[in-house]
DNA sequence: TCAATATTAGACCGCTCGTCTAATTAAATG
DNA sequence: CATTTAATTAGACGAGCGGTCTAATATTGA
């Protein structure tokens, strides 16, 4: 998820090739999720997505619809992106499940530090702002959110079948648990420009459930 | 915090009645802390909050410099207002302290709930925002969520001595995590409109507590 | 060759934003 | 009282926004 470049731009419809036929539509899409992931949807300009691309605002507009739209396939762009995520740590089987959740954690960690503490999470930043948001994104980041809760509690559920957790944890709900306080631990690693947040976090969930 | 009424509104030099000084000023400030714990800094409009109270523009940039100002302000009073809250149900000796910041959770989510979960935490709302605000917040912001993490963690002392919470619970760092994870419960509870997550997330919090 | 299609270029409109100046009124001064 | 000074309101202003539109350009397919 990182692209500044700027396509050659051509005018006119250009030639057959499928691979570069959607390459604007695809730069926009990518400097979208840079800009939202930082500053969420609402102080984002189109025009400040266009520049970051070199792509004048006819051709925005002749691949979506609005600004709205442009913002509902952002959101299902990161979802995509993170499903894909989640899937790779917590479905690797060479790992114990507590340390696939663990990899996500560092991965999550290492991302945000990679990029020094500006970006967060797309979901949690539309979901902080959306009483200024279109309606209709409030029903599918919910959707995804749920999501991420189902992928974690699976994981959670193998954990407790091979002993590391107890019987006791109720893993729909820590994993519930988890993702809400997950994304105040991103909101502060973003305001104190560091991973101490996230760190502590993730260390005082897996302490609790150990002893739960 | 709840006043939308208009002031009486007359030109020029007002009469000198000191009680009556400041009530255009805080009217504002009263509408401000209504908008941007409902939508944040950079989705609320100077003409909207003017516009909640009946005041024109031109006193607006009277009473402050600036929207940065006016920000600034607003940071202030909603810590002075929060941290009168926390003192209320902290340092209510009627109760244990355990019970008082059970109080605290209720009185929020009775909060929320009264006001549809549209408002949030204006620190939080904020400190989400941080990437788009001016850059003299975030000290401030992160000197409020430490003041709030120093009340709870005394609070946390004053259970542990009477043998509410185990001596191994680290006060500090449980206060630390609390507020990192109450943050993301109201954010959560703003974007599924539902006192669900504050609940869940409080019920798991004091459970690991205990436990620890 | 030419119509149909795809894409870029960027002017333009209506609206809202934050700022600023002028007008208005009362208080203070003598 | 008359005049200056301080306090407040009124609303014009320019910049920038999101969104639309038409023209220009290039390729494809008939």
């Amino acid at each position: 998820m990182e692209a500044q470049q700027t396509a050659v731009r051509r005018r006119g419809r250009p030639p057959k090739r499928p691979e570069q036929s959607l390459e604007t539509r695809e730069l926009l899409v990518r400097a979208g999720l840079e800009a939202l992931t930082e500053k969420g949807f609402s102080s984002t300009g189109i025009d400040e997505v266009l520049k970051r691309v070199g792509v004048p605002k006819g051709s925005f507009y002749h691949y979506f619809d609005s600004k709205e739209a442009f913002g509902a396939e952002l959101i299902e762009r990161y979802a995509r992106y993170f499903a894909h995520k989640l899937e790779r740590h917590f479905g690797d089987a060479s790992m114990r499940p507590l340390d696939r959740l663990w990899a996500f954690v560092e991965d999550a960690r290492a991302g945000m530090k990679r990029h020094d503490f500006r970006r967060g999470c797309l979901i949690g930043n539309l979901g902080q702002e959306m009483a200024a948001l279109p309606e209709s994104y409030r029903a599918r980041l919910n959707a995804v959110f749920h999501d991420w809760e189902q992928r974690f509690a699976r994981c959670l559920e193998a954990a407790q079948q091979q002993g590391e957790i107890p019987r006791s944890v109720d893993c729909e709900q820590a994993a519930v648990f988890f993702w809400i306080g997950w994304e105040g631990a991103v909101l502060r690693a973003k305001l104190e420009r560091s991973d101490k947040a996230l760190e502590l976090f993730a260390r005082g969930f897996f302490a609790g459930l150990k002893k739960a």
